[in-house]
DNA sequence: TATAATTAAGATAAAATAGTCTTTTATATT
DNA sequence: AATATAAAAGACTATTTTATCTTAATTATA
């Protein structure tokens, strides 16, 4: 698996978040809901997301969880790296401690520019970018296997 | 993490069984010193690995492992399948149960495309290609940080 | 101010992966 | 045939990831 599960979810909330209105707050329960995300796994995750600052929480009756920032400001790689960190874009694909271009791995010159391009994709792709065409090319976004 | 490390460990004992004579058996115990890989571990993972028809056995004294066929004609590929299985090459990066070209997760396209080279490129790398030349570009294959 | 709603926090459990240890089986050599 | 060597097999442990459950803290609203 390339991203963790956690990362998954995290992503999936967020883009939930951006497609709704700024500045409302949404509840955990319902974006766990509609995504048919385990609520309290959804919930810890987006307690990581808090702490790195990408949303922004309220307790208590109208609470919720809502973008900290503009979904056009924040991109999947900085939900990638807050919850799985920098490894898959740094690490050498068979796992051989020191890999890099003084002694590479038989993977490493493949595997460099391929993580390359995988990181500038994910940081090319802002929230508000795929919110904004879900209709246009029917993204699908919850883990619901409808 | 995009390969297990039981895969990565299988990939570093087949192509040190390739670099030896053909033919000689190996023993584990050699292979897990050498490597810097828990000899226990590297059995089991062998053990896989002889279960799906790529490597020999022979127990007893001047015992070990060998590759059961030419190594010009195992690819990376190969082993990364028989150990790990096909997720990493079919699965949707997100995790979405179902995505495809119907209904596809935002990365979809990018991904599908990632994943068709990343596969063809470990296909395209076969342990003899490797071995040969080791010395030429200072592979790296080892778990020991020298 | 009391109540209910909602996230935060922490304990626990389950599953997957990684790793270790012991016993059994096979085999080459003496 | 006896012995030593080496893989096979299986039980066990540890760690990480995923998931659940309970209680505490916060806050809007009646």
């Amino acid at each position: 698996m390339v991203l963790s599960k956690a990362c998954s979810y995290g992503i999936l909330a967020s883009l939930y978040m951006a497609r709704k209105k700024e500045g409302n707050y949404i509840s955990i329960r319902e974006i766990s809901n509609d995504l048919d995300i385990s609520f309290h796994f959804l919930t810890k995750i987006l307690q990581t997301l808090s702490e790195e600052g990408l949303i922004v929480s309220l307790r208590g009756p109208k609470g919720g969880v809502s973008l900290a920032k503009d979904a056009d400001s924040v991109s999947l790689l900085d939900i990638i790296i807050a919850i799985d960190g920098v490894d898959l874009f740094n690490e050498c694909i068979l796992g051989l401690p020191g890999c890099g271009h003084a002694k590479p791995c038989p993977m490493h010159d493949h595997w460099q520019n391929e993580r390359e391009k995988l990181k500038a994709n994910f940081d090319n792709k802002s929230l508000a970018d795929i919110a904004d065409k879900v209709e246009e090319f029917k993204y699908r976004l919850s883990m619901k296997d409808l």
